[in-house]
DNA sequence: TCTGTCTCTGCAAACGTTTGCATGCCGATT
DNA sequence: AATCGGCATGCAAACGTTTGCAGAGACAGA
């Protein structure tokens, strides 16, 4: 009534037709009279009448709502994974549950509930939680629909960066200037939520270096955690070191800068004293000149929503081999790019 | 069925209870025999029997939905406010609809839209949109439960920083030092969403010059659209001024980062040749040794889904004399504190 | 034994849509 | 003139909950 406002039935009333024609006539369904729709219409929006989408989704089933699950929701690269997602899904009439996973307990407690999101949201969007098979093939057999990103299942499409490429891109840069000695300031080893992407980067830093018949020096390996604050640490453990290297490869741009401030505490800089490379292409990181692998987050975060969206509408997702085939490494390599720059420290003459 | 999953009905019939029943149970409302409800719970588990939402919300009307609005959900800012709101809310069975609001074109649409919001979420937490009074009338009268945050309207409670204070402290913060000639990194002068941020701030500026007796020189006021590159270009023009000043105050921690950039293009350092107060405590003021006013914006966020909350339950919003009685101010001051770093560069001795 | 209270349970009416099916009408084809 | 097809509309059955009301026992007090 007044508190709930409006319903179809009012509008009907007022129309003088049922509430089969005024569904018909405001969602453009066919074989409606012009002369009705318009009608209907214009009294709707004088009523200023809208459809009661929980009244809707019981009796369609479709939620148009989205879940996205990330690590974080903020966070440089969540945060704008998220953007590019719910962007791409409100174009096309979706709107997005954001729902952090922080910790580890938290991560159980979504497994544990999952069957309630069946009902919930017509689909899911998972960012770097290392899901088990197991619990991918009870959430498919749920019936659930999710498409995952940084890392994949055997269940569910996926989207990913081609992480490995990305470490032997970065470190292959510095092999290339000269280095022979090469730091890695890289994410947490044995992180709760154990992602997967540290691995796959540490595994492109070996590589390279292993093509090079570099031998691997386990003391040049610094955690950094992902934060500024742990790559300030971990530069200044490599520093401290009897032979320490004379390039490092960073995991994440924000950990570069947290090693740039370690550097610039001893008076040191890049890139004369000590190459750099980062991870992200973060805003900053043309501020201060450090040369990263670009990634495009918001791309990302886009072509998972538009990949689920695929997923939803087919609904034919019964049939497992049709998704297997385009299950893992769909957007693999998308958006990725080395970005040089020379550090702008010193360059007084320009 | 097989294709929506077990319902109530499945449920009460396995137990040979009604349905009524089974959800009183369920619910853990009072009148159900232990017994019972020991039997409904195990065979609702053997089941995996998950309420419908859209069902329930229909019939209660409740959908346990927020949406919340700003103008990005990246930013440093907007993410971090977003994840303190979507943290409290989670705590209390609510869920999150983040939804970026980023030209005035979206804007618009959010606004003309606004009615849809009343069946569909539960409440609002509207983040620095400029809405005009005659827009929230319009929401309130329309019985929508809103909080707003970095703006204030007389009809809904809000949750605002002193902008103004900030802007003064920082200043004051310069002008202790001896600084005369304070050079002013605003954020965009016209933006199409004309949030008030940026005037408060400016006028907090202008009043601790103007205390100090300082006249106003507005070709000391640049513009940095609240971006590290704008930042950095602010610091440019205020470099190549005829005059330049000897300490800038930068609307927000990016922009001082901007600032750097260019400072450091021409050999320049802070605080020595150009002293420098941010606003954020952004994770890489520490980095650079940027003095900055901490703000803190994930409590924000925390605090606005509180003071929703409050409100849904409330539910008495009819009564406008209580809800003007907490509108403005209500968090005003509310985790902002001077952070004062001195710059690392050259302190070798360390 | 009768009456009243309290606890447990079920019935059935909402809640506001969507949609399959049936009906009536009008115009065109034979 | 009879038939047929298609279009516009309405009827009513879902969809899966919640909840007010009433009934059925059980048990205590008189």
């Amino acid at each position: 009534m007044s508190r709930r406002g409006p319903s179809i039935e009012d509008v009907a009333r007022e129309a003088g037709v049922s509430v089969a024609t005024v569904s018909r006539a405001l969602r453009g369904l066919p074989n409606v009279a012009a002369s009705t729709r318009e009608r209907v219409q214009a009294i709707a929006d004088e009523m200023s009448y809208r459809a009661d989408p929980s009244a809707a989704r019981l009796a369609t089933g479709q939620t148009k709502l989205v879940q996205l699950v990330s690590p974080t929701v903020d966070g440089w690269y969540f945060s704008r994974f998220i953007a590019g997602a719910i962007e791409h899904l409100k174009l096309n009439d979706y709107e997005t549950i954001a729902h952090p996973v922080e910790t580890a307990e938290q991560r159980e407690e979504f497994l544990d509930d999952m069957l309630r999101l069946k009902k919930r949201v017509d689909g899911l969007i998972v960012v770097d939680l290392n899901i088990s098979e197991d619990s991918a093939t009870q959430m498919f057999k749920a019936g659930i629909r999710a498409v995952t990103a940084g890392f994949s299942t055997q269940r569910f499409p996926s989207i990913l960066i081609d992480d490995y490429h990305v470490g032997f891109v970065a470190t292959k840069h510095l092999l290339d200037q000269g280095h022979r000695r090469i730091g890695l300031i890289s994410g947490e080893p044995n992180h709760p939520l154990a992602f997967s992407v540290p691995g796959l980067r540490l595994a492109g830093y070996t590589a390279a270096l292993a093509a090079e018949g570099i031998a691997i020096d386990t003391t040049l390996e610094q955690s950094g955690f992902f934060t500024a604050e742990g790559g300030r640490r971990a530069m200044e453990r490599l520093l401290d070191l009897p032979h320490p290297p004379t390039a490092v490869f960073a995991m994440s741009d924000e950990m570069a800068f947290g090693a740039w401030s370690a550097l610039d505490a001893r008076g040191l800089s890049w890139p004369d004293d000590m190459a750099v490379v980062g991870i992200d292409d973060h805003e900053l990181a043309a501020m201060v000149g450090l040369t990263t692998v670009r990634l495009a987050p918001r791309d990302l975060g886009a072509a998972a929503a538009k990949r689920l969206l695929q997923l939803i509408e087919e609904d034919g997702a019964f049939d497992v081999s049709s998704v297997d085939a385009n299950s893992a490494g769909a957007a693999s390599r998308a958006g990725l790019e080395l970005v040089q720059r020379v550090s702008t420290i010193g360059s007084t003459s320009e």
